[in-house]
DNA sequence: ATTTACATTAAAACAATTCTAAACTGTTGA
DNA sequence: TCAACAGTTTAGAATTGTTTTAATGTAAAT
């Protein structure tokens, strides 16, 4: 599979310079057939073991923060120490796993749409973010 | 208003010593009429400048979560650099102002209750919590 | 009063993230 | 084609929120 050319276009087109650092990126977070959540120390492990390439802490932050801005990946909400995030930018819901730290899709068939009655006057709604915390029956809450 | 001694009867009774700091936390956190929401740096400059109380950093921590574990208090899932806090222990969902980055209540009049269909094999709901992020019409989303 | 277990404290340690300033590299247009 | 510029990468330092440490203090039980 040639997608090298398809990011480079992907990139192009957003205004960021297609450099071998985002395609290398590019290629961990939207090749795989399934979407995934990742911290940005998961993404850096992969990089280094799966594509044995090094690229550097600050890079990798940088680009995250470029894709999030534009709309290629999605940060979810969680009060953790770590951010996390999602290839999956359409909307959904999540599980959050405390006993292992994992996220979990829920799909829409899982959860009924959220219905917002109000509004804050000047606002506009930006996201909707549904989190379930989960956690082993015979354990205490975190 | 003498809640001291409330204070120190809820404190006992959760198993935890009612020492001079803790109650001094209780006043700031449980006096007000309304309940509200705090970062711990909010939290330290109200007993500073409040109370001009000095009260160390690691023993605001310590309470804070102990609070939090007994159920007085409930923490927020954002995803933020600082943690939020809540003294509305209730079921209930927020509004999240990226411009001011300030938390605002969700009555239970405000969206319908979330219905869950779908569980986690072995895994007990801890927490369902609705984020709804709003920001200026005229801003880029963060 | 003495003892003991729990609390507080300042400071050090820590972990995630951001900043800095210098080196590097796509891209543009002469 | 190549020079020049703006955008990008980098290592390391800095910053920030939070936790740990180890010594000291204190509430409560004996």
């Amino acid at each position: 599979m040639n997608n090298i050319s398809i990011y480079t276009e992907k990139l192009r087109e957003s205004g960021l310079r297609p450099t071998r650092q985002r395609l290398k990126i590019c290629e961990v977070l939207f090749s795989p057939e399934k979407t995934f959540h990742f911290t940005i120390n998961d993404l850096t492990k992969i990089i280094e073991d799966k594509l044995s390439e090094k690229i550097s802490l600050a890079t990798v932050y940088n680009t995250i923060h470029a894709f999030k801005k534009k709309g290629y990946l999605k940060e979810i909400s969680i009060n953790s120490d770590k951010s996390y995030f999602d290839t999956n930018v359409t909307e959904h819901h999540h599980f959050f796993d405390e006993d292992t730290n994992e996220l979990i899709d829920c799909s829409n068939d899982d959860i009924d749409s959220v219905n917002i009655k109000k509004n804050i006057t000047g606002k506009k709604i930006k996201s909707v973010e549904v989190l379930i915390k989960v956690a082993s029956d015979n354990q205490n809450q975190k």
